[in-house]
DNA sequence: TATGAATGAGCATTCATTCAT
DNA sequence: CATGAATGAATGCTCATTCAT
């Protein structure tokens, strides 16, 4: 029966398991991150992880949550600048943020990330997916020409899910073929041509902001 | 010391704890697979697991191996057939028969491939990349105006690591809020798109199936 | 370092901690009475305990105590009354008491007293025994034809344990196959079948009722 | 999920870890017993007590039933001698039984004994006040006059407690002030006076063994 | 004096692995 | 070859006790 941490000092502690949970599981990972682990990096003793935490499994819901708020947190702050720029700079800005937000603090987010996404924890990638496509649909309600594209929800997950996986895979492989950055130009070019392709031409002038991507 | 069994008897047991594998693992996953699990699925007792394995990492190794392999066996039988076809027919027949491998056996492939891809097992990510690698440079060399598509890896990398990662996603999905066919064809288009919009215009003629902007 | 307190709060902080120490053994059983659970239903922090008893052990000897101190009482108020009557009915007279006192507060002692009772603990069940070995030889002094019974010692042990358990046990049966009041006759009355036989007519001759036992 | 012994080598073990339960329970006590201290002096590894029981728990079930087996048993054999005998030296003969029972392989079963008629396990309290019923009803219809004897069930509930919980408060005492031979002879006297001031006087003739108050 | 966060030894239980049969 | 009883290190978790505030 772990207490309600009003105070200072226990609010450091909670954190500090939650930061120990992320160090352990991005060094050893997930199955053999243990609760003597956790305790001995958050430099406390095990039993006070029972302090604040019913169970090991509490401590991981933490994890993801403040995973996903952080994620979430991310798309807020970048969206603004990102509805103001052209597809495909919009989609490496974008690109461009979350692979900072990976890569940071020894890549600690990057492994929490492929735990969340394997697990059958649906309650931790909705809310991304949710902040992602709410991004999306900003995006596209600000650039009123593109709500005439067809079969948007369709679209928007594969972007969505494309996008996050894809770039996953990319930050966790050693020896990756292709750069971050062609890895991101490809994926806006990509975008940017369904685009270009799928926009029905309005009723007269310039259509495309942009033609193919010299 | 597990042997290297060659007699047919043998063969058919190591068949058998693979098997065994496969059904616990998308029975109970794998972090509740117990060793004791897989010899009573087997039919054979626990110590006779160690005639065939070194311990319980051989198991899930074989698995993987057995996985991969049967993956790479479908990879060259569908492609022949995919040659023959154009790009958005041929995007959906790979996806058809992927969806139907990944689903067969009360989705059996479908945990094993989720666990692969979310370990750090490059080992059993990257043959199957591979294939899929081998099969597109073949459906490109037999459709020789594609080779002259810009960044050809790249596209290659995102095409096939966006394919698996969301089709693995969707999959998975208890309620995904679109359809497997309207995943496969939007895929299909979006690669179209990116086909036509990046090919430069043939000596003369109309080439491209679908009609540019404007 | 336990202080023995004297002042008026200490010695109500003292009796809340036994008083809680009660409420939760007969609420969760001793095994599952923690520090914690008392403290809390005393209404103090777990380290005030500490301030009044040395340890857990010291707690519950205090009620021990507490509890025999009560019992000792109650035997002492109940004696003037009982010794006004013949056997039966003053048998009967301390069976009420008995039944009333270890039922009362939600038959809070009468969970204590099967602990007490289990207990290797000598230390609390004597000073019970004791008393009512008192009691009941007043009762015989007061009733003087009674010294005349053999074996008196023998008796008052029977009498007092065999009434001490059995009274025990049936409040804590759930379904009884007697009534409390039926097995409150009943021991009267075997006792005093037993007086009745084995007191040596008063009046004249020696016509013994027994001859002595072996 | 323990196994279900068949063979003889289990069968063995599981009388061990019963074995070495009861040794251990004398020992320290229930609360004191652990499995380690169980599997240590039932010579083998703690993983095997849970070859043959799903938890501790099950392990002081079987203590219990293996102990009321016994006390089953015994009464099964005492009867036949004890219905030949009168009523004073039938009930000295159970106590001599008893008393026997109790106290062999230093006394582990009083100290199971006693664990037992505190905890709330009227599963196993019941059997052995059933077996003992089933004795002194036998013995009435054994002794045809005795059924004449008033409210047999509420005497017999007595007399079967009294005895058991008398028996198990002196054989647990360190210095009791009568010795074992006085408190049966002293309980049987008592029940022999109880029965003798209750039996209505047969139509003629002395049937009583004892004859009644002139 | 009172507190309650912190502690860590200790517990029940699991399970990969071994080895005598 | 096959077996499964035996093993014990390792795990998640509890709780009496301490001590800085």
């Amino acid at each position: 029966m772990p207490r309600k941490p009003r105070q200072q000092r226990s609010r450091a502690t909670v954190d500090a398991i939650i930061e120990a949970g992320f160090i352990c599981v991005a060094r050893h990972g997930v199955a053999n991150t243990t609760t003597r682990h956790i305790a001995d990096v958050a430099g406390i003793g095990v039993g006070s992880l029972y302090e604040y935490f019913a169970n090991k499994e509490d401590i991981f819901d933490a994890m993801n949550k403040r995973f996903v708020d952080d994620v979430v947190q991310l798309i807020r702050d970048i969206t603004p600048h990102m509805l103001a720029l052209d597809i495909e700079p919009a989609i490496e800005l974008v690109f461009r943020h979350f692979g900072e937000f990976l890569t940071r603090d020894d890549e600690r987010y990057l492994k929490v990330a492929r735990q969340i996404v394997q697990a059958d924890t649906k309650d931790y990638v909705e809310p991304v997916s949710k902040a992602l496509m709410d991004m999306l649909m900003r995006y596209i309600v600000s650039h009123a020409e593109l709500m005439r594209l067809p079969d948007i929800p369709t679209m928007a997950y594969i972007i969505i899910n494309g996008g996050i996986f894809t770039v996953l895979r990319h930050l966790s492989s050693e020896d990756p073929p292709i750069s971050y950055a062609q890895l991101s130009r490809g994926l806006a070019s990509m975008v940017n041509s369904w685009v270009q392709q799928n926009l029905p031409p309005p009723a007269r002038g310039a259509a495309g902001k942009r033609r193919r991507n010299g």
